[in-house]
DNA sequence: TAGCTTAAGTGACAATGTCACTGAAGGCAT
DNA sequence: ATGCCTTCAGTGACATTGTCACTTAAGCTA
């Protein structure tokens, strides 16, 4: 395998001697997955550790009856540290993670992590800040979840997805999954964001016609 | 301040050698809260690291109506690691901790936790551990409330709070708030449970009259 | 025992989730 | 093009959960 130097990417690795830079990049492995692929999940628990080079994933849960919802996503430079997490609370969880686009990443076997966190503070606290950013993550999923109403989530998500683009080619059942509700549920919502022109549908794309005042119902909570 | 020998307690600190304990017990400090004083929360961000030496905290989120939700509870010898997580991310988030109990509490400098983290295999993974651990508690919170029923996890929770107890002496108020519902709903399904025989109930206590059943109930998804 | 404070009950309604469908769009094979 | 076929979206009836505005009740305390 083509050795390059991945350790630019990162935070946490970054700031590492040159020394430690290049032991990392003989020790780790770089891997590729396709867009759509699943990175880990309940079937899948990883032996080593995870940093995302490039691309982004989505890390989503599902319940027994079939919904599903979106907790976060990784981003080029980020940890995921749920795997991290898993190995090392060997609990069982219904997690999984999804190559959104496709995905290049640095598997580092756990002695290599376990050798690195003891020997680099640099490296130490970026795990540490990833793994408190996804705890952060959770508490607003959790907040979102317990406390939000759909229609302002929706608006939200939408805004989200559409970050500097005028549609956004999802299904009422993917936007579902994102909210952890019912496609109903989204159809209907949907519906009234399109009777009140804020949005246009055709089958698979959605359509922004007036992103301000969806921003003002994001933000009306 | 008298000096004594907390480490025993932790996982994270009872392997560590006679030299690192000492300097421990030397440089962290040993407080006391009690029963209902905050621990933590959005007003009062500590500074330091929190290690629960003996009580119970109860970690809760609260919404900006009022509402309010527990994510989960830190047990005497177990880390607080939210804290930790908000000192290091520097982020907002409106989680607080109550001490359920009276609580004996380890508070422990930045510097020499990161010292610790540093030179201690023991102690690092003892906090890597304490983080996964709540990232999977909360997996189960956004599980819960996004996919399920409020009369099973109602049930779950009585036995859970009621665990080898007759009764639990607890407000129609104080259970929503545990599960993140309202009030009235909390009425409603107890009301259920107490026609079909499963509990009685009088002002601020609820009795159990038939654990087997509930048990069901709180299984039955 | 009267008054006060907090806990719990109630009914009407709104929001969200579920179910069992129907209809519609677009791809594909002939 | 025409007619399948699969997937996506719409619909109405109903169940569950959340909200609101109140009433009633319990237990304390003066």
């Amino acid at each position: 395998m083509t050795q390059f130097d991945w350790t630019e990417r990162f935070a946490g690795t970054a700031a590492l001697p040159a020394a430690a830079r290049k032991r990392l990049t003989a020790t780790a492995r770089v891997i590729h997955i396709k867009r759509g692929d699943q990175v880990f999940g309940p079937m899948n628990v990883p032996e080593s550790l995870f940093f995302l080079y490039d691309g982004r994933i989505r890390v989503s849960q599902s319940s027994d009856s079939g919904r599903e919802i979106v907790l976060y996503r990784v981003e080029a430079g980020d940890s995921c540290v749920l795997t991290t997490a898993c190995i090392l609370a060997e609990e069982a969880y219904n997690a999984e993670g999804i190559a959104e686009t496709d995905v290049t990443a640095i598997v580092l076997p756990k002695p290599a992590f376990d050798r690195l966190a003891a020997e680099e503070d640099a490296f130490r606290n970026f795990v540490f800040a990833a793994y408190s950013r996804r705890l952060i993550d959770l508490l607003r999923v959790v907040d979102d979840v317990a406390f939000g109403r759909i229609d302002v989530r929706l608006a939200e998500r939408l805004l989200m997805l559409g970050d500097g683009l005028k549609e956004i080619r999802k299904t009422h059942q993917e936007l579902a999954s994102e909210l952890g509700t019912a496609r109903e549920v989204i159809s209907r919502v949907l519906n009234d964001f399109h009777k009140r022109e804020l949005i246009s549908q055709s089958r698979g794309i959605i359509t922004f016609t007036n992103k301000p005042e969806l921003a003002a119902i994001a933000h009306s909570a």
